[in-house]
RNA sequence: GGAAACAUAGUUCAAUGGCAGAACAGCUGGUUGUUAACCAUCAGAUGAAUGUUCGAAUCGUUCUGUUUCCGCCA
């Protein structure tokens, strides 16, 4: 069999007894013509392989370069050296693929995240971007395994979507007319999409909660993880056009269960990779030290990653009402001293990043849910509360990220529905089917997203987003 | 969508309008229990266009690219 090999992650494990192993992997460096630093994936820990002088000739020994993929059988011995516990003493040597040094981008030294960028298709040979990915991959397990032993259906809403009601943003369109102006045309000149493959206007999905409430409305908790799509020109380190978001919906839940289970679905995610990933954490949490050494003293980060995460597994969330909000943010000092660049104009503003920074990063010093919106900044769907001018809707913010959840007790009640809808100037009639759920045994019901993505970026302490996801889609940009 | 900064060798950085340098990476050779090895030799660059000037990496204009911040949100 080829492939009999243990992973270096395992073989780390095992005490060096003599025994003999196979393993495969990229070099990571080759030092002295007689240790390789051989690297599998399954951790950023190397193995030492030794190659005893005179054993090998010259000739597979220069193939032996940097990325280069070998596939290497050998005994496992006690390290002489200080900087492992064990070596791997090659009996043979087969080199998988070979790697031109001359060509090959990456060098075995430190890279700028920028130029990495560049080299996504190759960033994950590196240690950080190895890191970022495993813990992403945890963080991605531990949602399921959250969702699943609290009996929630995995629910795949549809990537495709005719409706573009929900005004969660721009759009991508997604047709098969032709783009060069011959496409067929209505009398008035507009392009006619009944002819179209779907025979409608379709688009990338912004959302999948409209489906996901028909879903909750069935099963009683449902989740979707799926991918998700935004056309907005936003030029930022925390956006992207195509990102991964997960949407819990769960009928009989009001808006304090649904902070509840935001809060504990975060903490339980976040103790899953402490416990399953703790060295690629520690590894983390290193690399941001050093980068955040470049920084003035005021812009770094009080805590580091690894006593950050144990502090939000520690404590409760904040959690305050949109208008104790915006009391503390009038009465700061921060405020008083025209601070802020955007002026505190009281009750009804939208906040800007930086009141809600504030509030999180200089106030509370903690994750903040803030609840009951005025329902004039808020969507169309979220419950009107009982005093006529706030919806139950709740955003958690986080330090560092800013809104990393966004959520809402949904509007039950068919009538005060309809008529919040056509306010908005939202067509009824497109979505039938969603206000079917309020005809037919409608229930109280809520549901919330959260950008994966930021998540990852918040438990890896990486600062762009782009970092965090293998092939980041930004606007005029979609290399790989 | 708006604003700003930056662009010099493969990478990270130097260079008062006056000879483009270094470190690391790479090639070649040496060395051999190294720890992103060490020693020596070699090769390699001003994003593009244009203007000002005796002379431009350096000053102006346009373009391209990258980054950061704001808005929109997750």
């Amino acid at each position: 069999m080829f492939n009999k090999r243990i992973k270096i992650k395992e073989l780390l494990a095992q005490e060096p007894a003599g025994q003999e192993v196979t393993v495969m992997g990229w070099v990571r460096t080759f030092r002295n013509n007689q240790f390789i630093a051989l690297n599998d994936g399954s951790t950023n820990n190397n193995i030492q392989v030794v190659v005893e002088l005179g054993k090998f000739n010259d000739e597979l020994l220069k193939r032996i370069t940097t990325s280069a993929s070998l596939k290497i059988t050998g005994t496992v011995v006690p390290s002489l050296g200080q900087g492992q516990k064990m070596d791997l003493k090659a009996v043979t040597i087969e080199v998988l693929g070979d790697s031109d040094a001359e060509k090959y981008p990456l060098q075995p030294k430190k890279h700028s995240l920028e130029f990495l960028r560049e080299k996504a298709h190759l960033r994950f040979r590196t240690n950080t971007f190895g890191s970022v990915f495993r813990v992403r991959h945890a963080l991605a397990f531990a949602i399921h395994k959250f969702f699943n032993e609290k009996g929630f259906v995995y629910m795949h809403t549809p990537i495709i979507t005719a409706s573009d009601a929900e005004g969660a943003g721009e759009m991508f369109r997604v047709t098969t007319l032709p783009v060069d102006g011959t496409a067929p045309k209505n009398e008035d000149g507009s392009v006619n999409f009944k002819e179209d493959f779907f025979g409608r206007s379709t688009n990338l999905t912004v959302s999948g909660q409209l489906e996901g409430e028909l879903g909750a409305t069935a099963f009683g908790d449902i989740y979707t993880f799926g991918p998700t799509f935004r056309a907005e020109n936003s030029n930022t380190t925390r956006h992207l056009a195509e990102f991964w978001m997960i949407e819990p919906e769960m009928a009989f839940y009001d808006l304090e269960d649904n902070m509840n289970l935001a809060e504990e679905f975060i903490k339980y995610i976040i103790r899953y990779a402490m416990d399953n990933n703790r060295e690629d954490l520690e590894f983390l949490a290193q690399r941001l030290a050093e980068e955040e050494k470049q920084l003035p003293q005021d812009k770094r980060s009080e805590m580091g990653l690894i006593e950050k995460l144990e502090f939000v597994l520690n404590n409760n969330f904040e959690r305050l009402t949109y208008t104790d909000a915006i009391d503390i943010l009038k009465e700061s000092n921060h405020n008083k001293k025209k601070k802020f660049q955007y002026e505190i104009t009281g009750w009804g503003m939208d906040l800007q990043s930086e009141h809600e920074r504030y509030l999180v990063e200089k106030h509370f010093k903690k994750p903040v849910i803030l609840y009951n919106y005025p329902a004039a900044i808020k969507a169309f769907y979220m419950r009107q509360n009982e005093d006529g001018k706030t919806v139950a809707a709740m955003d958690i913010l986080a330090p560092g990220i800013g809104e990393i959840v966004g959520g809402s007790q949904r509007e039950e009640r068919q009538d005060k529905l309809e008529t919040r809808m056509k306010e908005m100037h939202i067509p009824l009639e497109e979505l039938w089917w969603y206000l079917d759920t309020r005809r037919f045994g409608t229930v109280p019901h809520a549901g919330f997203g959260l950008g994966f993505e930021r998540m990852v970026q918040f438990v890896t302490g990486m600062t762009n987003i782009r970092d965090v996801i293998a092939f980041p889609r930004t606007p005029g940009s979609a290399e790989f």
